[in-house]
DNA sequence: TGGCTATGTCAACAATTCTGACATATTATC
DNA sequence: GATAATATGTCAGAATTGTTGACATAGCCA
C-alpha cells in the first residue's frame, strides 16, 4: 500500500489550511455517521447468529492472516485476552474457527477459519465490500486517494504501521 | 500487500473503478483503525469523569444544536429513549446539561449544555479537532475533499440527509 | 372528550469490555 | 538442571451500553 509517503509533505512548513471549528466538527460527525452505516450491514447478518462485532473482528482478521497467533490477534484488536477468549471459545464451539498448536513454538496457537467460517466471512465481507465499492465509485478515484490519506493520517504512527502490515502476512 | 493502483476505467457517465477485494478490505480496515484512534483521545478524557461514549455523543449533539429536543436527539443517536435517558439523567445530575420545557409545544424538552457542560465539550472536542486538523493538514486540501466525499457516499441517503442537516440548526 | 405525541421511569436481560487472580505448558537463559 | 519468561487459558466480579416491555403523565389536536 506504499503509494506515497503519507506524512512528510514539505519538510519545515505544512500547507496552511484554514480550518474552522465547524469544518472540523463536520468531519468528526462524518466519521461517526459513516462508521455507523459502515457497520450496519454486517451487524444485520451477525444478528442471525447472535454474534456481535467482536466475533466479526476476530473472523475478519483471522481470514486476513490465516494461522495468526492469539497474541498477534490481541495486538491488532487491542482487547484483553479474556475478552477475546470468550469470543474465540464460542466461534470454536460453533465450528467457525480452529486452533492449531504451533510447529516452531508449541506454546503458540494458530487460528484458522473453517469452511463454515470462511462462508460467514464472505457473507460479512461482501456486504461491506459492496458498500465500499459503491462509495468509491460514486466519489471517484481522486476522492479514494484522499480518503485513504486522511484516514492514515488520523492514526498515530504505531497503529498506522500495524494497519499497513496487514496485507503482508 | 500488493499495491494495486486505483485505476479509473472509462465507461458511461459514472467513473468506473477497478477495485480488487484486497483494496476494498484495506479500506474497511482503515475505517476500523482510524475510527478507533479517532475515539481514543476523548475516551481518555471521559475516563476521568467515568463517562462513556454515550455521554460524549449526547454532549456533542446538544452542543451542536442547543435546545435540541429529546426526540430529535433520539433520532440522531439511533438509540432507545431508555438508553438515552440513563445518560441524560446522569448528565443532568452532574450539572452538565439542563432541560427546558418547550415554549411552543410544552410537551417537548429542550436540552442545553451548562457552563460545566460546555467546558467538558470543549475539552473533548479539542482533542478530536486537534487530531482531525493534523490529519487534514498532513493530507492536504484535495485529500480532505475526497475524504468527505467518500464518507458521505458510505452513508445511505436518510443518514446523509441527517448528517447534512446538523450544521443548519 | 378521546386519541395521539413527547417524555419519563422501572425492571430485567444481554453483550462487550475491563481488572485481577491463578493455572499450565513450553521456551529461553543462567 | 533450575529458574525465569512467554503464550495461552480460565474464573469471577464489575461497569457501560444497549435492548424489550410495561406503565404513567402531560399536552396538543380534532
Amino acid at each position: 500500500m506504499q503509494d506515497q509517503p503519507v506524512i512528510p509533505r514539505q519538510a519545515g512548513r505544512e500547507p496552511h489550511l484554514f480550518l474552522t471549528d465547524d469544518q472540523l466538527l463536520q468531519g468528526i460527525e462524518l466519521m461517526f455517521f459513516a462508521y455507523r452505516e459502515f457497520t450496519s450491514d454486517p451487524d444485520r447478518i451477525l444478528e442471525r447468529f447472535r454474534y456481535g462485532r467482536a466475533h466479526h473482528r476476530a473472523i475478519h482478521f483471522i481470514n486476513r492472516s490465516p494461522g495468526i497467533t492469539v497474541n498477534r490477534l490481541l495486538t491488532i484488536l487491542g482487547v484483553t485476552k479474556q475478552s477475546l477468549n470468550r469470543v474465540r471459545r464460542r466461534l470454536m464451539a460453533d465450528g467457525m474457527i480452529i486452533s492449531r498448536v504451533g510447529t516452531e513454538d508449541r506454546r503458540e496457537r494458530h487460528l484458522y477459519l473453517t469452511e463454515s467460517g470462511r462462508a460467514l466471512e464472505r457473507q460479512l465481507s461482501e456486504a461491506q465490500r459492496r458498500r465500499m465499492r459503491a462509495a468509491y465509485r460514486a466519489a471517484g478515484p481522486d476522492a479514494v486517494q484522499g480518503f485513504r490519506r486522511v484516514l492514515e493520517n488520523i492514526m498515530d504512527d504505531p497503529v498506522r504501521q500495524l494497519a499497513r502490515s496487514l496485507g503482508e502476512d
